[in-house]
Formats: C-alpha cells, structure tokens, sequence
DNA sequence: AAATTCACG
DNA sequence: GACGTACGTGAATTTC
C-alpha cells in the first residue's frame, strides 16, 4: 500500500524512550556476564506496551522508531555552543545504545537515523511528507522542539501522560500557534540544548511579542518601536544571536533520505526474532508478556542466565492455589511436616494470633511452607463464636492439635541453630513465640531483605511485596476480620476459613525470600543486612518487652490540671471572639480569626480553608490577644490528649509498664520509628511538656540513664563532606555553632552574641537539610535577602559542603540511589523527575547519607550493646534517634554509662574510623525528666 | 480517608 | 521564567 489518504504514520522519538527507561530504572545488568541492559530493558517494555495500546482500529498503517546520530550534527557547523553543556552520556547507558537499535529492529519497526543529522530533522521531514500525502503523523514524544510540526494532520503523544498535543495544546504550552513557535524559541533560547536566544526575555515575553508584531522578522525590523528601552537595545544588540537561534531551532522539513513513506509500512512480529533478542538480554518477564500477547510458547533461557535472572523466581511461574495447602489436623500430618523442614533446612514461618500487641498475643495458629506452593495452617486456639451459648467464646473448635503438644513438637525445630526460619516481620512472631518460653533463632526476615534492597522505592508490608514481586493479590485479611467496630479477633474466624488465608502468608513469604536472598549479593547489601539489620531483631524485641516504668498517678494528675486550664482558657477565648466555638476546629478558629475578628493573614492551602499553624498564630499574637491563648490552650490539648490520656491506656495490665513497638523499616533513612505508643516524641522543648517525662520512673532501687550522641549529624557532616575547620573544632571540642558564627559573620569568638550564635546554629542544622534563603528567612523571621546572604557567606567559607551537595545529588541522579558511610542505600527514585517533585527528592538526597549514617551507627552500638552490659544489672530500654535509655540498678550506675559510653563512642569502629570523635553525653536520675 | 496540627530527633 | 521553599517520623482531631 502506497502511503497517501487514509494512512496514519507513526514517529516515536527513540532518543527519549531510552532516557527516560534509563533514568526511570535502577541500573541493571545482564546476569550473565554483567553488561548494562536497564535502559534497553526499559526501552523494549515501552516499546511492548506501544504495540499493545496501539493494536486498536486507530492502529497505525506505517510506524518508523527514530534515532540521533551520534557525534556533530549540521548545527555545530551553524553554532559550535550548540548542545556544547550536555554532558556526555553516562558510561553504562553508551553500550546500550546499538543495543535499542537492535531491539526496534527485533520488534519488527523500521529503525532510522542519519550521520549529521538530529532524530527531530528525520522525524519534521517524514511527517512532512505524510502531510503532502494528506495522511495523518503522530509524533510520540514531549519534545517541545518538535512542537512546531503541529498541525494539518500532525499531532504529538506524550506517551508518558497518554496525552495528545494538538495545536491547542502547543498554544497552551508556547502561547502562539505551531507556525510561530520556531519565532518564540528563537527569542526565549533553551538553556538545555544551549540555544542563546535573546537574553532576559522568556516564553510568555517572547509570545507577547510574537503576536504584537505578527512574526519573528516584523518584530527585528521594527524592534525601534518598542517602548521598554532593555528590552529595544536586547533586540536591535542581539539581532544576529536571535536569527542564529532561530536557524538552530528550526527543523529541517526537507531533508533528503534514502527511503520513503511506504517503506515505513507496519509489519507483522516475527516471534522468533524478537523472543530471540529478549531471551539474548535475559529479560524474563518481558519473554513472557511478549510470547503471551503473540500466542506463542516462551522460550526457556539458557541455565546459567535462568539461575540468576534478576527479579525472577523458580516461584514465579507455580501458581497459587489453596487446594494445596493442609490443615494440619493430627501428630502424623505435623511429624511429616517437621521431617520435611528437617531434610530442607529451612522454613517459612507466619503465626495467627488474636491481638496485635505482641506482648498480650495468643496463638491462633502456625503456617509453615517448605515448597513454593505448598503451605500448612496448624490451627491450635481457634474458638467458637460466641453467639452459641454463654461460654461459647471460649469452646474450642473441632479438629485442632493441643496447643502445648504442637509446641512441644515445634519448639527443638524452632530452637535448632541448623534450621532457618524465615519470617515476614520477624520481630512480631519471635515475641509471640517468646510469650510461650519459645527463643527462635535463627531467624530470616523477607523485610528487612526488602528494607535493605529496596529503601525508597516502595513499603515493605507483605501485600505489597506479593503484589510488586509475584504478580500476586493476597486475601486481604478485612474479608475475615471485618472492619471498624464489628471487627472480630483471627481466633473467632472458622478455621476452613482462615486455613487458605493463612497458610497463604507462609507460601508467600518463603517465595519473597528466594527472590529476595540472592538480590543481597547482586545490589551489595549483605552487609547492610547481615550487620544492621539481621541481628537488631532480637535487641529490639528485648526492649520492647521490658517496657519502661510508667506512673498512671503523675500522668492522671496531670490530666486534670491540663483539663481545669483549658476549661479556664476556653471561656476566655469565647469571651474575646464573643462566641463560642470549638477551639480545637481549625475551620471554626480561622472564620473567627480572619472573618469576624478581620484580622491580616488571608486564605491558604489547597482545600481553601484558612491556615492556623503555630507560625500564624505567632505572628497573630501581636495585633491581638486571642491568638496567643489558642496557642495555650493547644499545648495543652496535645499534652492531654497525646501524653497525659493516651499513655495511660498503654499502660500493661500485668507489668504496669509501656511496651512500645519499634518499626525497623520505619523511616527510609534507617532509622528506627516508634509506634503503639511513640515513645520517641514525648515532649522536652517546653517546659510544661517536660513535665511529662516524670511520668517515666524506674523501679525502686533502680536509677535510668540516658546517653545521647552530642551534634552527631553535624560530626557526620564534618566528615563525609570533609570539611577541615569543622573537623578540627570538633577534636578540639569547641563550641561548633560559635565557630560557626565567627567564621560566617567574621565575628571574634569573644565578642560572640547569643543572638548570632542561634542564627550559626539555624544555618548548620538547615545545610544538613538543604535548605534555601527562603526557608531559613521563614525560620529566623529575617529577611529573605539577609538570609541568602547568610547562605552564601556559609558555603564560600566551607567550600567543601557544596562540593558535597552537588556530589551527592550527581550521584543519586546516575545510579537512583545514595548511600551511608556502611553501605545503605537509600533509594531516590524521584531525583530525574521534574518540578517541585525533583527539589523534593534532591533535598532528601542530601540528607540521607548523613541521617542514615547516624542511624547506623547508632544500631552497631545497640547491636553490641547486650554484650557490653551482661554482667551488669542494667537493661537498654528505650532509643530516641541519637540517644539511648537504660534502667539500672542504683549501684551499677558509674559502671553502667561508662560501659555503655564506651560502646557508643566506639561504634563506627573497626569498619570506619571517623576523622571526628564521637561524644556521649550522659544523664541519670529517678525519672526521664532527670535523666535527661 | 484526607487534611491539619504538633510532638520529637 | 515560574514555582515552591529544611530532613525524618507518629498520633489526635476535625472535616468531608
């Protein structure tokens, strides 16, 4: 068929297919033998999804991929600047590129480029033509470059937004119509592509412009009229620059090429060419979904490259299925699964109880799977619903083994040094386990492997991880419990029921640890694992059961004495808005604030409803008396509500202590979180609030100290960034913040003020975050100038710094990852993104090396702990971030923070020796308060 | 369930 | 040239 009427020809833009597969992947290698293939594996899904989103009746008739030629184009002859601050590609994407090229051709797509010449040249002359042969031209790509083609028949696709650019489109994006937007580049220039254009005038002046004068060359020659005189002398100065920009934007519609249309024509796959290509990447999951969508059975891989192809398990291809799964009903069915995880050597373990604090938890059942596909429940507390007859709830149901003897049968296996058990949240059932006297070790946990190989790029919670990495939606558990108030506990739900929930778990969990055990190796993450995390469960699950002491009476009384003030506060708030109204009503304060009372600070935020944060409410506080007492009367409403009220309700029946439960995968950064209560936010900034740590006792006899990393984020700065006035105020133990100021401000360090001090202070703990002048203006209530200035004093003295920033953010933009001084990896997956998303990603890149070295450094000294402290009678209690709690014994005090200290301060060594000392400070006293 | 606010390092 | 603007968390409360 001769392309003409009727036809529809297809571009894509090859160029930004693999970039974009490129950067929006983690670097992957061919396991074979190592080559680089992410971007040629994220091009050919594109590629495979554009086959199957265009397979419709607007199908194409003819469709051709385009490539730039490496080396010089046409316009580096015009302009030698042209494109001349690109930098070069990175050195694993080079190989990839015939690689594409390959692929577009094993798919069966013509594959087109030319020596001098940029893919947009080939891409402007085709649809040119299409156009001349009254056929319609999509253009798949979102290069604003080719923006100018549109029109008559042409359009462009973002494949990416799935969004069609039509001249309405270009309109929007450029301001004039697609004839006049070669004028509007040729003015605004492109700092990416290095176009100089006409300096200080952008898009939006170059379209005003544009549609004043009509054209690029009316507006040059006419450049006289224009009353802003910078603007006039820019354009009659700069003539020659803007035509130069012009011709290098300008494509080029009539180039001369060795095929045509018709040889563009659509042609059917060929199954063996392209399984071929795939299966010679190794790329499993793509063979699979491209053999499907042909029809064809997929070819196997060869065995060295199956044995190792990355996210791809034996697993993958058994299907779920819950008739294979047992209820273990007699002592032969649980021998005969013992014996089986004997000869493996290993097991999936998951346990069903009826509560979710571990430290009240009873069984419910045991799921054990030895073999992907293969799992069994052992139900041994399962109860009979309580509907029946009074004891109901506490009748057993029928075909269930006694708990102590499955115990009993499990305890040596469970025990047994030669066995692995593999948990998903190891810490849960351990401690569940422990209520029984049972100390399972040793132990293997499917999240922590995914919180050491995968931070950053998705949570870790057994759902998702079956959904990402085996194509597999679990039973969610709603379907068994309920939800909300008609919830029932996992022992109340029929065993045939929970039996394919269950035994579902374990099935999963020891396919997630297949997939996930020999990644460790691949992404060098086993030492991540096997020193940072592996061996924190145990310490963890041993805080979390000793709890700390906490007094119901100190926290009780201080309910009352924060309700009887509010109540005071309350009626004078109503007095002065002459209302009453619900103080704790963000909404219902701002109509008070801004509407009744008209007071300045308008509207804010998305959902329109007026903002009433702290630093409104601060400002507020000046022009008039209500604000401040809504601030009282919140600090007290958060201490009541958070601290003084709920603490009590965490209080253990049994052990009158608080148990809370650390989430070792709770921040991306490596460090810990706390929840059920968090007991890594009780206040201490406030006075008030302080109070609350009183609450916290030890037992009689017993004193808790508290040791905390003095500025550690700030020695880790010194160090990673290699800065050697910080290093040497840090061995020679000054005051880091007043070094800080007298170098900054060029203040001598015996006229220092405190208000210059805070100000240092401000701006150390903001380079730690990357802050900008606006923010750091915002914090110190400065002027925003001022602040810049501050900025840019600080990074001229310690030159290092941004070296160290800019380092980093390169860094995480090639490999998608940034890393602690031991290794972690925290992945960054939004640095390539654009917009505020990017600023976003960038600032957390520059942080998390720093927040998770510390992190590190202070789970080796948790992890060491136990050890150090053995022979004394002191128990670690609690972490907060840099600082640790222990209850000890009023007599083994000294010996206590001395050995503890000792642990702490040492606990880079011997993988790292810090170029700054670590200081521990130390505390001690009947209550937290005191400690502290 | 989302948004808002505020407690901590 | 515009846009947003300091990192990492968890919990209580109000609003939709």
């Amino acid at each position: 068929m001769g392309f003409g009427k009727g036809c529809h020809l297809h571009l894509i833009d090859g160029s930004a297919f693999i970039f974009r597969a490129y950067h929006a992947l983690p670097p992957l290698t061919r396991k074979s033998d190592g080559l680089p293939i992410g971007a040629v594996s994220g091009f050919c899904n594109m590629l495979q999804r554009y086959i199957e989103d265009n397979a419709g009746p607007d199908a194409p008739t003819h469709v051709a991929v385009i490539f730039d030629h490496s080396g010089k184009s046409f316009r580096n002859d015009l302009y030698d600047q042209y494109k001349a601050n690109r930098p070069p590609a990175p050195e694993d994407l080079k190989p990839q590129f015939p690689l594409t090229r390959d692929a577009t051709r094993a798919f069966n797509i013509a594959c087109k480029e030319i020596e001098g010449f940029e893919a947009d040249d080939i891409i402007a002359t085709l649809a040119c033509q299409a156009r001349a042969a009254s056929g319609r031209c999509t253009i798949i790509s979102s290069d604003k470059d080719l923006m100018q083609l549109v029109g008559d028949g042409v359009e462009m696709l973002d494949a990416m937004k799935n969004k069609r650019i039509d001249r309405e489109g270009v309109i929007e994006k450029f301001g004039v119509g697609p004839e006049r937007v070669v004028d509007v580049q040729a003015l605004a220039g492109d700092s990416v592509d290095n176009v100089p254009g006409a300096p200080g005038i952008g898009i939006k002046t170059a379209a005003l412009l544009i549609n004043e004068y009509g054209s690029l060359e009316d507006l040059l020659d006419r450049a006289e009229e224009i009353k802003q005189p910078k603007r006039r002398q820019t354009l009659i100065e700069k003539r020659d620059q803007i035509e130069l920009s012009k011709q290098l934007v300008q494509l080029d519609c009539d180039m001369a090429l060795d095929f045509t249309l018709d040889d563009l024509e659509v042609q059917d796959a060929d199954p063996e060419k392209l399984l071929g290509f795939l299966a010679e990447m190794e790329l499993r999951t793509l063979i699979k979904r491209a053999a499907d969508k042909l029809g064809v059975e997929a070819p196997s891989l060869p065995e060295p490259a199956l044995a190792a192809a990355e996210d791809a398990s034996a697993a993958e291809d058994i299907p779920f299925d819950a008739a294979k799964y047992e209820w273990v009903k007699d002592r032969a069915a649980l021998d005969r699964w013992i014996a089986a995880i004997y000869k493996r050597g290993y097991v999936a373990v998951d346990t069903e109880t009826n509560s979710l604090d571990e430290m009240v938890a009873e069984l419910a059942g045991i799921c054990l799977s030895v073999e992907p596909g293969e799992a069994c429940y052992i139900p041994v507390g399962h109860k009979k619903g309580a509907s029946d007859d009074l004891f109901g709830g506490e009748e057993l149901q029928e075909d269930q083994l006694p708990l102590t003897e499955v115990l009993d049968a499990l305890q040596p296996m469970l025990e047994d040094p030669a066995i692995l058990k593999i948990f998903q949240n190891a810490k849960y059932d351990c401690k569940v386990f422990a209520n029984y006297k049972i100390a399972v070790t040793p132990v293997d946990d499917t999240m922590l492997l995914s919180y050491a190989l995968h931070a950053g790029e998705h949570n870790h919670g057994m759902d998702a991880l079956s959904e990402r990495y085996l194509n597999h939606q679990p039973i969610p558990i709603k379907t068994l419990i309920g939800s909300g108030k008609s919830m029932i506990t996992f022992d109340k739900v029929a065993i045939a029921d929970a039996l394919p929930y269950a035994a579902e778990d374990a099935d999963i969990t020891l396919r997630l640890w297949q997939l996930f055990k020999p990644k460790l190796h691949r992404r060098q993450v086993s030492t991540v694992y096997e020193t940072l995390e592996r061996p924190l469960v145990p310490v963890l699950a041993q805080m979390e059961r000793y709890g700390i002491k906490v007094d119901r009476d100190t926290l009780s009384r201080m309910s009352n004495a924060f309700a009887q003030k509010m109540a005071g506060l309350e009626a004078e708030i109503h007095e002065l808005a002459g209302q009453e109204f619900n103080v704790g009503s963000p909404k219902q304060l701002g109509e008070i604030l801004f509407d009744k009372l008209e007071l300045p600070g308008g509207k804010k935020g998305k959902t329109g409803a007026y903002a009433t944060g702290v630093d409104i409410l601060e400002d507020l506080a000046t022009e008039h008396a209500l604000p401040g007492l809504v601030l009282d009367w919140r600090q007290l409403s958060k201490l009541k509500s958070t601290y003084t009220d709920a603490l009590q309700t965490h209080i253990n029946a049994e052990t009158g202590r608080v148990h809370t439960s650390y989430v070792q995968t709770g921040a991306n950064t490596g460090r810990l979180s706390s929840t059920d209560p968090n007991l890594q936010n009780i206040p201490v900034r406030s006075e008030e609030g302080r109070r609350i740590r009183e609450a916290f006792v030890a037992e009689e006899g017993k004193a808790l100290i508290s040791l905390d990393y003095s500025q550690v984020e700030l020695r880790i700065l010194a160090h990673i960034a290699d800065i050697d006035a910080l290093k040497e105020a840090f061995r020679d133990g000054r005051d880091i913040h007043a070094m800080t100021a007298s170098e900054v401000f060029g203040v001598p360090l015996d006229e220092m003020t405190s208000e210059i001090r805070r100000r240092a202070k401000a701006i150390n703990f903001g380079v730690i975050y990357g802050v900008s002048g606006f923010g750091l203006a915002r914090n110190l209530r400065i002027p925003r100038g001022e602040a810049q200035d501050f900025i840019n004093r600080y990074f001229e003295r310690f030159p290092g710094i941004r070296t160290y920033m800019d380092d980093t953010k390169e860094f995480a933009k090639t490999h998608g990852y940034v890393q602690t001084l031991f290794g972690r990896k925290i992945h960054t997956p939004e640095i390539n993104a654009k917009g505020p998303r990017a600023s976003f990603a960038y600032r957390a890149a520059i942080n998390a090396p720093i927040q998770g070295t510390a992190a590190d450094i202070i789970r080796r000294a948790m992890i060491r702990m136990p050890e150090a402290i053995k022979d004394l009678p002191a128990k670690m209690l609690l972490q907060v971030h840099d600082e640790l709690i222990f209850e000890v014994e009023d007599s083994a005090v000294d010996a206590t923070i001395a050995a503890a200290r000792e642990v702490m301060q040492g606990a880079t060594e011997p993988a790292i020796k810090l170029d700054v000392p670590l200081i521990v400070d130390a505390g001690r006293g009947a209550n937290w308060a005191e400690a502290h």
